[in-house]
RNA sequence: CGGGACGUAGCGCAGUUUGGUAGCGCGCAGCGUUCGGGACGCUGAGGUCGCGGGUUCAAAUCCCGCCGUCCCGACCA
């Protein structure tokens, strides 16, 4: 490609829109342009390294035995509302009438597409296992899209379905994915961790999301610096602190503490730490009431809440609840609480006794509540936010919080979405048995942004040499010179045959343009030949990456650019 | 959707407080001088000031409504 003809006009500056590195220099950089929020046009230069990404998932994929369909992104409805999808997905797919009046919509992800298709062709155990996957634009309508490609209401993702007889064998279909996801992380030059993870509405049992390590992820996680215990936050459990002794209780008393409803004001009028304070949140599940018990220096995961209430749809009280109920807000206690109340403690609660608590009494906290003698729990559970520092539930090492970006996630779906399906096989013994799913998803173009935000510094992108949109670029220094110009084509023309990705910086603009848009754009290797280099016989040739320079007799540049580009991250 | 910020030339911004000829830098076009790290000079093109109403002799500027964009929150590839 000549750089004269190609189309990408890098900026100078950062659009204001574009707050991370990824952004703006997919940007600047003439990788994409935006066409709305969420939504982006890929140039060529963006084109190339996306389908480089993409071409990288589709080896691993096909290594691993999966094979590759397509299917429409354009969806009748029925499927979804069989498996409650089309409510539970809700607003977050893109829905839409044709003019029959028929209820379609934009495909967000196919289990309700490919699990048929499979039920329909495969009817016998000895078909299975079997993994179709595609790798396609899905839409959604999120909430917010944001940070450029990170979330994008129309993304490509590669999705993975297999098909088991039984759940060994699902468990062992799992396994290959696991695996090849990170031949894929890792043939992307990715820095990332494989964590345990909330499965959300895809639901299933076991999942994992594979992490890229980035200051601006959208996701916190922890892991342990002991084990290799690694978890999302919203699915990270803490090791629950040892019971503390039930001697020393003391009575339960009624104190005044006119207009303090925070754990805070609480805490500071009657000298407590907010650790000897016992919260106490108040849900709405399905029209029941759910009363969760913390220490006041913790924080409810509510995702935890809901999961330990599912199927109940839980919601936190509002104004309306508090009243319907006589539960004054702020000063909510477990004493008391009317037997319908499902009282649920963090099993944190364990570790603490003598706890200041509401008296559910406006303007009343009480002192010495302790559970048994002042009020009853009915689940303990794990529902609090584990916090840097806790302790691994594996090991007891300490965890640590950190960030990152969710590139994949893969899930053991079991029968979630084949039995309501009907996506039946004909077993060994004649049953008829649902399909055992597994579910995989990358999000291909989130590696583009991911790896533009791993490898990036002052000057421009970093690029990994298996994602950079072309391997070399040539620059030729004075185009005034005719021997230099002439030179720049014979090269160019030299790595053409070589079959090595090239472009020619032609355009006749002064060097150092060339130069800072070679880095900006983040070619892997730079050969630049000039007046004095053509008078000595020589070409410079940069490594982008390391900032490695280095010289080479100029009928030499070919193999000089090869070894450097073999060297090269 | 709730909270915050913003919308003026392709990009970055000033001008809005106090209404009165629409500006600057980069980029773009032409000519000349330059030519190994975003050169310089001269000339030039390019704007319904997000959209719609209103106030006013006069609105980028004041008022109302809408749209769009970005950031923080409920989500997920």
């Amino acid at each position: 490609m000549r750089m004269s003809n190609l189309f990408a006009r890098t900026l100078r500056e950062a659009p204001a829109e574009a707050e991370i590195a990824s952004h703006q220099l997919l940007l600047r950089a003439a990788y994409i342009r935006k066409v709305m929020a969420g939504a982006y046009t890929w140039l060529p230069l963006g084109w190339r390294t996306l389908r480089k990404v993409e071409q990288i998932v589709r080896e691993e994929m096909d290594a691993a035995g999966a094979q590759e369909i397509r299917m429409p992104i354009i969806l009748p409805a029925e499927p979804w509302k069989v498996t409650g999808r089309w409510q539970t997905y809700g607003e977050l797919m893109f829905k839409l009438k044709d003019r029959h009046g028929r209820e379609l919509g934009l495909g967000p992800t196919h289990e309700e597409v490919v699990t048929p298709l499979v039920a329909g062709e495969f009817t016998s155990y000895r078909d299975l296992p079997v993994n179709l996957y595609q790798i396609e634009w899905k839409y959604r309508d999120e909430f917010r899209p944001r940070f450029g490609l990170l979330r994008g209401r129309e993304f490509l993702m590669k999705d993975a379905y297999s098909f088991d007889r039984d759940e060994e064998g699902m468990r062992a279909s799992y396994g290959v994915m696991f695996e090849a996801y990170k031949r894929v992380c890792d043939r992307c030059g990715l820095q990332y961790r494989v964590v345990e993870a909330d499965p959300g509405q895809i639901g299933g049992d076991v999942n994992h999301e594979f992490m890229a390590l980035t200051d601006v992820g959208e996701d916190l996680f922890v892991y342990c610096d002991k084990c290799n215990y690694a978890a999302d936050l919203e699915a990270a459990t803490a090791r629950a602190p040892e019971p503390v002794s039930r001697s020393n209780l003391e009575p339960l008393t009624e104190v005044p503490t006119p207009g303090r409803s925070s754990i805070d004001a609480v805490s500071q009028l009657l000298d407590r730490k907010p650790s000897e304070m016992l919260k106490c949140m108040v849900y709405d599940a399905g029209g029941g009431t759910v009363a969760v018990l913390i220490p006041g220096d913790r924080e409810v995961n509510e995702e935890k809440v809901r999961r330990a209430m599912w199927p109940a749809p839980v919601k936190p009280f509002s104004e309306d609840d508090f009243a319907q109920r006589g539960l004054i807000k702020g000063f909510v206690g477990p004493q008391g609480l009317p037997e319908d109340v499902t009282v649920i403690a963090d099993h944190s609660v364990r570790a603490g006794k003598n706890w200041v608590t509401g008296a559910n009494k406006t303007d009343f906290h009480v002192t010495g509540a302790n559970e048994g003698r002042d009020f009853r729990v009915d689940r303990w559970e794990d529902v609090s936010q584990v916090r840097e520092g806790d302790p691994c539930p594996v090991c007891g090492g300490r965890l640590i919080l950190s960030r990152g970006m969710v590139l994949g996630h893969v899930y053991q779906l079991g029968a979630r979405y084949s039995k309501p399906l009907k996506a039946t096989f004909v077993d060994e013994d004649g049953t008829e048995q649902p399909f055992q799913m597994g579910c995989y998803g990358i999000g291909v173009d989130r590696i583009v942004a991911a790896a533009a935000e791993q490898f990036n510094d002052e000057a421009g992108l970093t690029w990994p040499k298996a994602l950079a949109p072309y391997e070399v670029v040539v620059i030729p220094t004075n185009m005034d010179q005719p021997a230099v110009v002439e030179a720049g084509e014979r090269l160019y023309a030299a790595f053409q045959e070589g079959r090595i990705e090239v472009v020619l910086d032609d355009r006749v603009v002064t060097a150092g343009v060339k130069f800072a848009d070679a880095d900006l754009i983040g070619y892997p290797v730079q050969v630049v030949v000039g007046k004095r280099g053509i008078e000595s016989g020589s070409v410079d040739l940069k490594a982008r990456a390391a900032g490695q320079r280095e010289k080479a007799p100029l009928k030499d540049a070919v193999t000089a650019a090869q070894h450097l580009l073999a060297s090269a991250r």
